[in-house]
DNA sequence: AAAACAATTTGGAATTGGTCTATACTGCAG
DNA sequence: CTGCAGTATAGACCAATTCCAAATTGTTTT
């Protein structure tokens, strides 16, 4: 996704096109990948731009309102920003912190069952968590 | 599970049976359900016990090291610790941030991918996240 | 029993991811 | 210009959890 992607479908949100937001766009929306909070303000740094760690948040608590950015809680400490929000599930490896997306193709789910009276459907998440083979 | 299933559950797994760690256990395993670290020791506190918070923590870490106790990670500010350990699922409410139950056989997983070379998988978990029909 | 030792508990400080707040900046409409 | 809405910002704040060094408990050695 290039920079004119990222105007274009800010465009389709209303999201007014800030020189911040564009800049945390252009770093997390370039490809599928799973950054949390922090690794996105160090990215900024080293490119010297400085957008606030305030400013970071608001602008990933507003991609994620509109869709643009899914949240990912695989990991205690840390929410992951997915730049992938077509459905799909994920592998955890609990040493490394890292995440890993499967297909929802590769993940066939027969049954569901009734969701509890009240509530609608939100989303469905598969979460393998892995560890590395000792040995 | 009472008591004398506790001290069992302990003792197979070599761990003291100190004070604290029963009164942990006693509140935990009763029944199936998810609680935080803090409803536990709000209700250690109601029950005029005072075991310390890092204890507590100390104590559900343990647990959880042991398989005794499963994390469960839904809610991006705070861990649930879960007292059934058998595989299973879970609804996860987002408006109140409740935890539900979903028996295993009531989801179907065909096929799985492969997994990430050297790795292995340590469990597969469904999270489907729901919220109150708005209307 | 006293001393030594290991395991556990404890209060409180520290850490950490994230939010809040009050102020300042920006771009535009009147 | 001036006013206003929307944003950005630094830094204070917060809540969950971890860390730490000292105190307690229980168990061996002398
Ligand atoms: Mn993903
Ligand atoms: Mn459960
Ligand atoms: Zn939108
Ligand atoms: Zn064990």
């Amino acid at each position: 996704m290039m920079r004119s992607d990222i105007l274009d479908l800010f465009e389709k949100h209303d999201i007014l096109p800030t020189q911040q937001r564009v800049e945390v766009a252009q770093i997390l929306l370039v490809r599928p990948q799973h950054l949390s909070a922090e690794q996105i303000i160090d990215r900024l740094m080293q490119q010297g731009s400085s957008v606030s760690k305030a400013t970071v948040y608001n602008t990933l608590k507003l991609f994620g309102e509109h869709g643009i950015v899914k949240e990912i809680m695989a990991d205690p400490v840390r929410k992951f920003y997915d730049s992938s929000t077509l459905p799909h599930h994920h592998f955890y490896n609990v040493d490394t912190g890292e995440l890993h997306d499967i297909a929802e193709s590769d993940v066939s789910i027969g049954s569901l069952p009734l969701l509890p009276a009240g509530t609608r459907q939100e989303s469905v998440e598969v979460l393998i968590r892995v560890r590395p083979t000792e040995n």
